[in-house]
RNA sequence: GGUCAAGUGGCGGAACUGGCAGACGCGCCGGACUCAAAAUCCGGUUCUCGUUAAGGGAGUGAGGGUUCGAUUCCCUCCUUGACUACCA
């Protein structure tokens, strides 16, 4: 065996490192006869020289576990692909003319090294890049796939809009600042409305699909409740309410309001209507209304603040629409229900159900609000809670009439059942989510592949059906252009390209092309399907590799991603569904998010701050396998913790106590007792950590892996066999040294020799030998009433007479007992024992 | 405001289906080596009473409950974090 000392973990990682990528060590086999584990994590957008240290913390998790499954004899997939298309590229093309094609390719390129510098174990064959033509034609035909389905259309919509990107960003890029401004996502400028031709796609008609669907995954609880939250599934009524002038005569053009209401057993409660600015009746309404002129500078005010302000403002504000009367469907004749005022107020939201709602004071806090200020009736429907609690509360139902006395779910019902009757309402089931908005103005993005003829309409720049070998008309690739930044008035630069956007129809008609691209989002929604089959150029994925490896066992990322990403592939792989060309409905079986390393002062790291850690650095100073022990030995997966150097160190000594350790090593032992003292042990341990890996416990390992090493620093000398097993539980974090050692043990030098099935990672996980484990005394905990006082070593199985009468000739618990007599006497097998006295 | 998650030493965290609380690591303290320091190695380290000791008491955010026994299960409250937010 090799007698060199010098742990120079920099040379061992070169050297495996190339070996691995040249055997394509970690592929993933279709079809293979063992059960496949199809191990995903969210694939990054490369941005600079190497993975940050939030992908190391995502990534490292996952591969080790992957590592875990392939010893324990499963066909794994953990393959690694770049989400590529996005702005830092496209502002940096921007800046410097340098097509994004370029940059992208280079990113890539450090990327895809700085993963293998890690040791992480993934299948290169597999990768994929979201901007290659040959990955985005497939984006590009399910797209058209949306558009034939009729879920892809154009739509004139107020969206937000970025002045400084210069770009239309989607509701979920939009956030609150530290000042409560609204501002997009991506780099805090501020955003405001603007009216846009869009491409949505219609992600509203597969809501209760999406909803239901999570009963049929295995998410955490908190992403599934955040998308049911998203989704905002609510069941309710829409009732409709009669509008009438001064005098009860019909007013021309509004013939009554429909409302959506959750409490239609409150409806008795209505004291006044109000309806949203942006409400195409509040025109109509003006002409009747005695205070035109005021609501009108309302309306006005009202549209030209942005939502910022709009959501700033504290209190609510309205005006009466004067002249302007509803009718209570459910109560046409009392004094209240006949003559309904009605108000335009900006609390109520244009975009969520009817855009006009009931106002029920007594029962609704915003409405209570509303109408003390504005002075309307407040009239209790329902019996007050015992604390006079009236806000969105269930009880008896009180001055409703005929419906009085009724519980609030058959009050809903009757009331429901009456104005089913009538024609003035139905159930109805009502959703938060909007409509993807689906279009860019920008270049670095996936072309939509539709034509806009002379006449109007609009043709698709190929039938998915045709799609296939030898087609090319998919994918329609990005054509070159002189600038990349958006033209002034916000359009994509693509417009810029004249002989790119005149094209012809397949009749021979002029067209011009669709110039908005896709949004990020769109090339990773379904990047885990090309995994499954990446060269494949006739469909994005061929169906029986699918039915083999989907769907996918365990999907790894950010919590960030649970109401976007996660959201949307989700949708997708639904659609996909729904048209037979995906074979599961739902695409991951099990999902898992990840936490964030902080700063060594616990504060979030930033460049600005100069406290980011660097994987890389980190990797030439101490290894790569200790930087792989430490992010897994901080703490669990979604945990958040602060960085701590020393703990680092710690790991790369143990590791280097383990290559130290391979001069201790000998063929055999003689000392059959001392033999069968380490082989217990060394069962005890594989037992112990194959049990957390299943469990996903990988930071655990790393404390079993440290008592194990500590243990064998104390062995004079270590039997071969014993080591290689513990090799295979340390190879999973230690891929690097633990392969040398590996090697080392066989006397195998040179690498040209080695056979791709000899390396360590590709070994059988140690099996526990369970009678190997020698247990043959155990030491028993003895609670009286219920506190440990003691402990009585007994042999292992003894039965309860035995451990009684043990204890009760124990001169320490004879002290203990005092003479008292023993009321109950409990034993616990194996655990503990307990007297009560 | 809503939803979800979580509160364990100085710190990160362990504790399987209710059965020895604090594994492992950091930090700290003491010792060895050294002229000295760093590095390294050895020992100790929940708090508290007790002369070091033997030994006792308290203890998993707070209060209550179930149980022979609760960090674990139930109820109430407090705090923190994440997500979401005028969704009728």
């Amino acid at each position: 065996m090799s007698s060199n000392n010098n742990f120079d973990f920099t040379a061992i990682e070169n050297k495996w490192k190339k070996y691995w990528a040249k055997v394509n060590l970690y592929e993933a086999v279709d079809f293979s006869q063992k059960p496949k584990k199809y191990i995903l994590a969210e694939f990054p957008y490369p941005s600079g020289k190497s993975i940050h240290v939030g992908h190391a913390m995502r990534y490292t998790m996952p591969e080790i576990y992957s590592r875990f499954l392939r010893m324990s004899g499963y066909n794994v997939m953990f393959p690694m692909g770049w989400d590529a298309f996005g702005l830092p590229a496209e502002n940096y093309a921007v800046k410097t003319g340098i097509h994004p094609a370029e940059t992208t390719e280079k990113l890539i390129t450090d990327y895809r090294h700085s993963m293998m510098d890690m040791g992480y174990g993934i299948d290169w064959e597999r990768e994929v890049n979201s901007t290659d033509p040959g990955y985005y034609k497939w984006t590009q035909w399910i797209f058209l796939k949306f558009y034939e389905a009729g879920l892809a259309e154009l739509r004139e919509e107020p969206v937000w809009w970025s002045p400084h990107l210069k770009t239309v960003l989607a509701e979920e890029e939009v956030e609150k600042d530290a000042e409560g401004n609204l501002v997009a996502e991506r780099d805090g400028s501020p955003v405001e409305r603007k009216l846009v031709r869009q491409w949505v796609l219609k992600i509203t008609e597969y809501a209760d699909t999406l909803f239901d669907g999570l009963d049929d995954t295995d998410f955490p609880s908190s992403v599934v409740e955040a998308q049911r939250n998203w989704i905002g599934r609510s069941y309710g009524a829409q009732v409709k309410f009669d509008v009438v002038g001064e005098d009860g005569s019909a007013i021309d053009g509004v013939e009554d309001f429909e409302v959506y209401t959750t409490r239609v057993d409150t409806i008795f409660g209505v004291s006044f209507m109000v309806i949203a600015p942006e409400h195409e009746y509040v025109a109509k309404l003006i002409e009747n209304a005695a205070n035109k002129d005021e609501i009108q500078a309302y309306v006005d005010s009202a549209k030209a603040k942005t939502e910022l302000a709009r959501q700033q403002d504290k209190v609510k504000t309205g005006v009466r629409i004067e002249g302007v009367y509803c009718v209570n469907p459910a109560d046409p004749d009392s004094e209240m229900g006949s003559k309904i005022p009605v108000f335009v107020a900006d609390y109520v939201l244009a975009g969520y159900g009817t855009g006009i709602v009931m106002g029920v004071a007594a029962h609704d806090e915003r409405d209570y609000e509303f109408a003390e200020k504005y002075e309307l009736p407040i009239v209790d429907v329902i019996e007050l809670g015992q604390d006079g609690e009236r806000f969105g509360i269930t009880g008896k139902a009180i001055n409703s009439g005929e419906f009085d006395g009724l519980a609030t779910d058959d009050a809903k019902e009757a009331i429901i059942e009456k104005l089913e009757k009538e024609g003035k309402g139905e159930k109805k089931k009502n959703f938060k989510i909007r409509d993807w908005i689906f279009s860019r103005q920008r270049y670095w993005g996936e072309p939509i592949p539709l034509l806009h003829k002379e006449d109007g309409t609009i043709e698709a720049v190929v039938h998915t059906s045709d799609v296939g070998e030898g087609n090319d008309l998919l994918p329609l690739e990005l054509p070159e252009v002189e600038d990349f930044k958006p033209t002034d008035d916000g359009n994509s630069p693509l417009t810029t390209n004249t002989e790119w956007i005149n094209a012809k129809t397949s009749d021979g008609s002029n067209a011009l092309r669709e110039t908005n691209t896709m949004p990020n989002w769109a090339g990773s929604c379904w990047y885990y399907l090309r995994y499954i089959d990446p060269k494949n150029s006739s469909a994005f994925a061929d169906q029986e590799k699918m039915k083999y490896w989907l769907p996918v066992d365990h999907y790894f990322g950010g919590s960030e991603h649970t109401t976007l990403h996660l959201l949307y592939s989700r949708f997708w792989h639904r659609f996909l569904h729904d048209n037979d060309l995906v074979p599961t409905p739902e695409p991951y079986a099990k999902r898992t998010n990840g936490g964030i390393l902080l700063a060594e002062d616990g504060t979030k790291m930033s460049k600005s701050k100069g406290n980011v850690i660097n994987p890389g650095e980190k990797v030439n100073e101490y290894g790569a396998d200790a930087v792989r022990m430490y992010i897994t030995f901080l703490g669990p997966y979604d945990g958040t913790f602060p960085y701590n150097e020393s703990s680092l160190k710690r790991c790369h000594k143990v590791i280097a106590d383990v290559w130290a350790l391979k001069d201790n090593i000998v063929e055999s032992i003689d000392d059959s007792e001392a033999l069968a003292e380490i082989n217990s042990e060394l069962h005890k341990f594989v037992r112990n950590v194959t049990e957390m890996a299943e469990n996903l416990k990988m930071n655990t390992i790393v404390s079993q892996i440290m008592v194990f090493v500590t243990y064998m620093k104390g062995l004079e000398s270590l039997p071969v066999a014993i080591w290689r097993d513990f090799l295979k539980v340390f190879g999973i974090y230690a891929v690097f040294t633990a392969e040398q050692l590996w090697q080392e043990s066989f006397d195998r030098g040179d690498i040209e020799d080695i056979a791709k099935e000899d390396s360590l990672h590709l070994q059988d996980w140690p099996v526990v030998n369970e009678d190997l484990i020698i247990e043959n005394v155990l030491e028993l905990p003895v609670q009286i009433n219920g506190k440990v006082r003691g402990r009585i070593e007994v042999a292992v199985g003894s039965d309860e007479a035995n451990v009684r009468e043990a204890i009760e000739n124990d001169e320490f618990f004879i002290g203990q007992i005092d003479g008292k007599e023993i009321k109950k006497f409990i034993y616990v097998e194996g655990k503990i024992v307990n007297l009560i006295v």
